[in-house]
DNA sequence: CGGCGACCAGAAAG
DNA sequence: GCTTTCTGGTCGCC
């Protein structure tokens, strides 16, 4: 069921003029609601000349920003570049004294000397491709953080992430988390953490949204320490997503 | 009704 | 309890 009604598309940026009528976009659940933000002051820096017409994602504790970054045209041809740019690794994990290969394909890139660990495996980051910086520095003038490293997964239809939280140790959970997506639009589902498994200790409806070409979601404190999120498998999308996170 | 997809529960070792 | 992924079941839709 195709329900989900996150998608607005940024026309041309005139985006002052014709408010949708409603000012909350309904979600699946009653509860979750999505307040459009008036972009002005605070959230756009000056010299971003087309201001981005952020969406708010709230729930308890869950504090999330979602803004269509890039134009289509832009977009596209950021997807193509990265396409040649980068270089991807399937990466295994170890659990439970098994080795699986992830079902999908990862590169690192950051600053110098920087590492990533991953359920027991360790990365070097690549360094900053001029495609990669273009788009740090683009989700760095319109939030106004700084990022050292990115993650970059790369995933089919059939490629999925499993529900978790981005706990490495590496990691501020202060930090705000930056996760720009490009290519096919996949659903991204956030999990409360006492809502989860069978007998779980509360009720509280997931939150689904969708995330689009060209998108760009900022994952807010405490967002990433009380909400797992997944991106589950979607069989009939066959074209693929490039999802970088910073 | 058959087949497929979505989703959930359970399992795996420490 | 917590980990991450895969597998197998069920349910619902086409």
């Amino acid at each position: 069921m195709e329900k989900f009604v996150v998608r607005r598309q940024r026309k041309g940026s005139c985006d002052n003029d014709a408010r949708s009528p409603q000012k909350k976009v309904k979600l699946e659940s009653d509860e979750r609601v999505m307040e459009e933000v008036e972009e002005d002051d605070h959230t756009t820096p000056a010299e971003f000349s087309h201001p981005i017409p952020w969406q708010k994602i709230e729930a308890e504790g869950l504090d999330c920003d979602y803004a269509l970054l890039f134009s289509k045209e832009e977009a596209d041809q950021l997807f193509r570049k990265l396409e040649q740019e980068v270089v991807y690794t399937t990466s295994k994990v170890q659990l439970f004294g098994k080795v699986y290969n992830i079902p999908r394909k990862q590169a690192t890139y950051g600053d110098a000397g920087l590492t990533y660990t991953y359920s027991g495996f360790k990365r070097s980051a690549c360094p900053w491709t001029p495609t990669l910086e273009y788009i740090r520095d683009a989700v760095t003038k319109t939030t106004g953080q700084t990022f050292n490293f990115v993650l970059i997964n790369y995933k089919d239809g059939q490629d999925h992430m499993g529900e978790h939280r981005d706990d490495e140790k590496e990691l501020d959970p202060l930090c705000p988390i930056a996760s720009v997506s490009l290519g096919a639009a996949r659903d991204f589902i956030f999990r409360h953490r006492d809502a989860r498994g069978k007998e779980s200790r509360r009720q509280i409806e997931p939150v689904k949204l969708e995330l689009a070409h060209g998108s760009l979601l900022l994952m807010n404190s405490p967002t990433n320490t009380l909400w797992y999120h997944s991106l589950p498998v979607r069989k009939k999308i066959s074209q693929p997503r490039i999802n970088l996170t910073f």
